[in-house]
DNA sequence: TATGAATATGACTTCATATTCATATGAATC
DNA sequence: GATTCATATGAATATGAAGTCATATTCATA
């Protein structure tokens, strides 16, 4: 956790702080990234990162603990305006676009979840057990989905979830180049979705 | 390029060295790796490592191509093995197959993989534009399966291979379990090639 | 305006590692 | 036995960051 001093701190001031290191996290690896640079870019001295942070990893975690907590109140947001209004497969295609959305809105936050995703020790030692709060999401989607007898009843929940999500983040990864991503091009979402709904359908 | 000294080493000793170089790498991302950690595991000296590779990347650049090609040819002897004497999705499974059994043979090498895949600036040094030449293999296949009248011919061959060599990334990622892999359990991979024909297959 | 508590600072220390280099060893050749 | 050449060694040096700390500055309030 942060000190009472950071959050302190004049919002514009926490918000550069901020803003830093998410730059910095985006271009390296958790260890690889340097607080020296982040100080520097937030235009503060490597001791005032000291008085904020007890450390790198504290400010890596708090970091990571608010972009969950925003992706998450992102895409519930797009949920809650379609739920029912739309059947699951729509459903589903709302929640990759929405994904897709908000990766567009926030480019650097991509590689710095990949990098996260790659870092097993780090995510255990940040998530312990509950490591899979992404598969729960489509698990529960899923289970949806399968009530609405849209789903094959068969299908292996756990799995299945864990494809799904496998394949939104790889697809947010082939749109996005050199960190700018190309939305317009709708074609590709629907013919992954197209993949997806043939593979998982109840016949 | 390793230097004519350590290809003149003994098989022995020149073994030790790489099997040194595995352990060290697939526990630690290149950064976080330690030559001297090599060194002593090699039981060799530290100067000596200097003796045979110009520096750390230059003996992760070797040791990533003759992974590479010890993957390759596994995965094509099983290819050529069954190739014409099954269906395409068949052949799939075969892939699928091979590939988890590649990882169980040495499981030490799918840490090394993923942390590589995770460091795209050191992944863009190593293959440069021809990054996917995994995407490749599985574009050949489906190309193949199109022309048996087995994939959907109107299928986008670029994403189902990157989807294909995602999902058995992926695969593998599941069934390992702390660096051991569980192969017995056939159902998982049953499970997801049911989903992916389902997915591509011609209707 | 005086005061001290809170905040800010960056030079310095520490530490873990990569890399170099002068020197030793030992086998082959003369 | 002397000379040469390839190889081996680890102490010495270089590097690059994390984290500390004594000191300076700011700011609220008495």
């Amino acid at each position: 956790m942060p000190t009472e001093t950071f959050f302190n701190l004049p919002e514009e001031k926490r918000q550069r702080i901020i803003e830093a290191a998410i730059d910095e996290f985006s271009r390296y690896s958790f260890h690889k990234a340097r607080v020296t640079a982040i100080a520097d870019n937030a235009g503060i001295a490597k001791g005032s990162f000291y008085q904020y942070f007890e450390d790198k990893k504290d400010l890596y975690k708090y970091l990571m603990e608010t972009i969950a907590k925003k992706k998450m109140s992102y895409i519930n947001k797009d949920m809650l305006l379609n739920r029912d209004k739309y059947g699951f497969f729509q459903l589903l295609r709302e929640v990759f676009l929405s994904g897709i959305r908000f990766a567009k809105e926030n480019p650097r936050l991509v590689p710095i979840g990949e990098m996260l995703l790659a870092d097993k020790e780090l995510l255990h030692e940040l998530y312990g057990e509950n490591m899979d709060r992404n598969n729960d999401f489509f698990k529960q989607l899923l289970k949806y989905g399968q009530e609405k007898g849209e789903v094959d009843p068969e299908a292996d929940l756990d799995l299945l979830a864990h494809m799904l999500s496998v394949l939104t983040y790889s697809l947010v990864d082939l749109v996005m180049e050199d960190g700018k991503i190309d939305m317009d091009d709708m074609e590709i979402y629907d013919k992954m979705l197209y993949f997806v709904e043939n593979g998982i359908k109840k016949r």
